[in-house]
DNA sequence: TCTGGGGTCCTAGGACCC
DNA sequence: TCTGGGGTCCTAGGACCC
């Protein structure tokens, strides 16, 4: 078993506020170009596929998420809507600005995704004579707070869910998005903590069972069919068959839904077990040559992830498929190497997966998709002298010193300005972004590679 | 023509050991 | 002769998340 965690759990008078972004690709676009502001706007995930977020304006022009472009492109530009590739670096950016805000707001801060976070706070003593709408008014007026200060210093907009448990605080945090049944602006920070158990109920009530945090399509089917149709339902189920269908996981879920936390929060960002860089392709690859160049692109790039991480990996599993959607015979296929001792070093890695990239490849089933994924990853400090170690101790270091130069290098003037032989230039099947924005809050280096990529 | 990417956790079942 | 049963480790697959 592992070490010490850095879980904290909820005591009984804390409350667990879940802060997350509303629209949030799509309010990054707005705060580097006010121009589209108040207008309808769609961003696009990798390789321009598929819609991943969206603007108030735009959901309310009915356009679905998770739709593909291709699918949607001629409506959306008969309605105005504008269009962005996904900008990651913009996004990851705006993130790390969000939480260093959440920090001074909360006393414990688990950073959950891109644009959520959980984070623990007292909740105030009621004084007598107080009823629970003072307690209410208190978080409440908080969250309202936090919110302004947010959209002042970033522009971004978000949304505050509170009370007992992780659970029920996204929970929460999905009710003050919502609109309220008669129509209006939703409320866009609620304390369920604060309500009367008869309020509570009914919002539980009326959070259908799709929408509650853990239940996924499958257990969805299930919950359905079973006749539980919403949180509440779920929550007083009895708990025997929740754990015959759902394991321990389901009963958690519950546990949680009653009020009693049991997933802590983490403070701490557990170790990383595995790192996976993967991409379709613009174009399917038909060719050895493409492939190789491909998986050489993506081990590099895990390489760096990993050294970021301070891990080095002990195994790499190299996989490719063809595309799901056109009819023709599905082709899907991994191939997995241990590596003799475990490395950071991308000369290393490349040279346990381009072999595997070779044994993949198949003629005649174009592939759509490759990916690398570094495995039994271990810290990077550890396991530096080894018997079986390859290089000698001093060229060891020699190779890692090599290693942080070209991570430094890239940091600075662009991923992308020293890169391995191996991955090739200018090929076909390099992802498309063609509606990237330009503005970026990062490095100003940046942005000549944008648009040197954007002309060539 | 065109349908995202990167993770985690849990369980079941087999191999192996004593 | 007797052919048990519990533990651990590993892997594959399923389900979920944003």
């Amino acid at each position: 078993m592992g070490g010490a965690t850095s879980g904290r759990q909820a005591s009984s008078r804390e409350a667990v506020v879940l802060i997350d972004g509303n629209n949030f690709y799509a309010s990054c676009e707005a705060v580097v170009d006010p121009a589209v502001i108040g207008r309808p706007l769609v961003v696009l995930s990798n390789n321009d596929g598929c819609i991943v977020s969206r603007s108030a304006e735009a959901r309310a022009l009915g356009i679905r998420m998770g739709q593909p472009y291709f699918q949607v492109q001629r409506q959306l530009e008969r309605l105005g809507v504008i269009v962005r590739s996904s900008n990651y670096a913009l996004y990851a950016d705006m993130s790390q600005r969000l939480m260093t805000v959440l920090e001074e707001w909360v006393e414990a801060l688990e950073i959950y995704s891109i644009d959520e976070a959980f984070g623990l706070l007292q909740r105030p003593r009621r004084t007598r004579g107080e009823g629970s709408d003072a307690s209410s008014r208190d978080l409440t007026a908080w969250g309202h707070d936090l919110r302004r200060d947010v959209r002042r210093r970033l522009g971004l907009p978000v949304a505050v869910g509170i009370a007992p448990t992780k659970v029920l605080a996204k929970l929460a945090n999905k009710w003050a998005k919502s609109a309220p049944a008669g129509g209006g602006t939703p409320l866009a920070v609620f304390d369920l903590g604060a309500c009367p158990s008869g309020q509570a109920e009914a919002v539980l009530a009326a959070t259908a069972i799709e929408d509650v945090w853990g239940i996924g399509k499958k257990l969805a089917r299930w919950c359905r069919l079973r006749g539980v149709a919403h949180a509440l339902a779920l929550r007083d189920l009895p708990t025997g068959e929740l754990r015959q269908r759902c394991g321990v996981v389901g009963v958690r879920l519950q546990q949680e839904l009653r009020g009693h936390g049991c997933l802590p929060l983490e403070l701490v960002p557990p170790a990383k077990r595995e790192t996976c860089v993967s991409r379709s392709f613009s174009t399917p690859i038909d060719n050895r040559e493409h492939l190789r160049e491909a998986v050489a692109t993506y081990t590099s790039r895990a390489a760096e992830k990993l050294r970021r991480q301070g891990q080095r990996a002990g195994a790499l599993t190299v996989f490719v498929r063809s595309s799901p959607f056109n009819g023709t015979s599905f082709y899907a296929n991994a191939a997995t190497v241990r590596l003799p001792v475990a490395s950071d070093d991308t000369a290393v890695l490349l040279a346990a997966a381009l072999p595997l990239a070779q044994a993949l490849f198949k003629p005649h089933k174009p592939l759509q998709k490759a990916g690398v994924v570094l495995q039994e990853l271990c810290d990077g400090a550890t396991l530096q002298h080894h018997l079986l170690a390859p290089l000698p101790p001093e060229q060891q270091q020699r190779r890692s010193a090599l290693m942080a130069t070209i991570d430094r290098l890239n940091r600075h003037y662009g991923s992308g300005t020293v890169q391995w032989a191996a991955c090739g230039l200018q090929s076909p099947w390099r992802m498309r972004r063609s509606r990237l924005s330009r503005a970026a809050t990062t490095r100003l280096a940046d942005l000549p590679v944008v648009w040197a990529r954007l002309e060539g």
